[in-house]
DNA sequence: TGAAATGTTGGGGCG
DNA sequence: ACGCCCCAACATTTC
């Protein structure tokens, strides 16, 4: 039995038409539903680059999505312009009861949202914002004294503990079932017609050329191909020159792919496997791995929504008085992948190229940031919030606050990266470097990680000049690593 | 989800 | 045979 008549599902960064918790509640519960994802200016008109990755695979995810809503009978409203005065007004005109969405935790879209809830509100109408993003959100894990954690390993321990709790079995990773009824979903005016990425202000993207398809379709392909690897996951996620990761945090960004569809996979439940995280000897550890990362990105979310601060400033209160250095000069050079540290530049180079680096390499670039350039992380969060096309606020601003020693749970700030040690790990044969810096293929791959050992008459014999062909480190190791540990301690001491 | 410095051990060269 | 030194290999501690 309806409890609304009619009902507007808002889709936000959840563009898939299954296993979708507000499209699910809202079909539950009304009589008609309407669909709608506005193009909001407020976040477009702050990006730099015309030609953004993520408007571009969000434009395609959603025209898909309009398409799949289409042969269900209905569609989807396609708006741009300011969300918070577009959604409380749509839903007006629709005379709409209730407008559902997904949760987000990032404290601009929860300032958003807040705002729609009140203008709503003011309308007689309903808001439903629902968890969607997320197995679990805000307070579902928190520690016996009730408050939040901030640790990683005993909020892991309390989540699969909450998981295997959970009834009944893993409601919280079953699939959302939507099953609109005929007529349920509202089709759309005829005149309503999607806008194009060049009247929004935006150009096309060379994303399909990098193997980047957007929408349900791309993430069903990534999820298929990686469920073929995750058993290798945990052995060889840490070399970039392998394809050993998922590739799926754009999916996962955008909800092109579901979470639940994920830990399905890592749990093993659509095998008939026992889960992962029960001890023994075949234990997958590929698959235990690959959870561990979800619960780290449940664990930032609920990090920045509990502790907003972080989102400004260190999550420790001590290293607001940490001293960094002003150097625009570092800076470029770590933006553009010039500071002479091979393995570094070509994480860059991949970032500056596709929108995309690999997870070692963004733990490697943003320490090297913090404790060898000793700029301030902020400014590196910035950086890779313009280019990452699966930028996230929450795990972006724990990855860079772990890196830079300032977040909760840390790494300790006398843990630093050695850039070539992490190299000469991970890079062993230099294959990743050579691939984003042509300009070091000719060096031995004995001196690929520190090309500026290189001796004179190997140096001679395959015609490479420091300096000439590629940039002298533009900072000592051991120095700036001295210097780190002096800056941090001090910081340290005082809080 | 480190790296470097320092400490310990034991084999082998040598007088 | 023995003491001594060197140093690699590994372990521990410190940053």
């Amino acid at each position: 039995m309806p409890i609304t008549d009619t009902a507007l599902v808002w889709f936000r960064r959840d563009l898939r038409d299954h296993d979708h918790a507000p499209l699910h509640h809202a079909l539950a519960d009304a009589a008609k539903v309407h669909c709608v994802f506005v193009f909001d200016t407020e976040i477009l008109d702050a990006l730099e680059d015309r030609a953004d990755r993520r408007v571009a695979f969000i434009h395609g995810s959603v025209t898909e999505l309009d398409e799949a809503l289409r042969k269900q009978g209905g569609g989807l409203r396609v708006l741009h312009g300011r969300a918070r005065d577009l959604i409380p007004q749509l839903a007006r005109e629709l005379g709409v009861q209730a407008v559902y969405w997904g949760r987000d935790y990032e404290p601009a879209a929860r300032d958003r949202d807040a705002d729609v809830i009140l203008q709503l509100q003011q309308a007689g109408i309903e808001p439903r914002p629902v968890k969607e993003h997320v197995i679990f959100e805000r307070d579902e894990v928190l520690t016996l004294a009730g408050k939040p954690f901030t640790v990683f390993t005993p909020y892991k321990n309390a989540w699969l503990k909450r998981l295997r709790a959970t009834e009944p079995p893993l409601i919280d990773v079953t699939v959302f079932p939507v099953e609109a009824k005929p007529g349920q979903l509202r089709a759309l005016p005829a005149d309503t017609r999607m806008p194009s990425l060049a009247e929004m202000g935006f150009e096309p993207t060379n994303n399909a050329a990098l193997g980047i398809t957007p929408g349900m379709t791309g993430g069903r392909e990534r999820l298929a191909d990686f469920a073929e690897r995750i058993d290798g996951y945990k052995d060889r996620r840490d070399f970039p020159a392998v394809k050993g990761v998922s590739y799926l945090s754009v999916h996962l960004r955008f909800g092109t792919v579901s979470v639940r569809a994920c830990a399905r996979l890592a749990l093993g439940l659509d095998e008939g496997q026992a889960p992962a995280g029960s001890a023994s000897d075949s234990a997958p550890e590929g698959k235990i791995a690959w959870l561990n990362e979800l619960i780290w990105r449940d664990f930032y979310f609920a990090i920045l929504h509990h502790f907003p601060h972080a989102a400004t400033g260190p999550f420790k209160p001590e290293y607001e008085a940490l001293v960094t250095d002003q150097d625009a000069e570092r800076l470029a050079a770590w933006q553009e992948g010039r500071t002479g540290y091979p393995l570094v530049d070509a994480a860059m180079r991949q970032l500056n190229t596709t929108g995309y680096m690999h997870n070692r390499l963004r733990m490697v670039t943003a320490s090297f940031f913090a404790k060898h350039l000793l700029l301030d992380w902020r400014l590196g969060e910035a950086y890779f919030a313009g280019k990452l096309i699966d930028f996230d606020q929450s795990a972006n601003n724990g990855g860079w606050q772990w890196a830079a020693s300032t977040g909760c749970d840390a790494q300790p700030y006398f843990r630093i990266f050695n850039p070539i040690n992490q190299s000469e790990k991970f890079d062993a044969e230099g294959k990743f470097i050579r691939r984003y810096v042509p300009e070091l293929t000719k060096v031995p791959t004995k001196y690929i990680h520190a090309p500026w050992t290189l001796p004179p008459l190997e140096a001679q014999s395959c015609g490479f000049v420091l300096g000439r062909d590629y940039p002298a480190p533009i900072v000592d190791h051991a120095t700036q690593r001295a210097e780190a540990l002096k800056r941090y301690a001090a910081a340290a001491k005082k809080g």
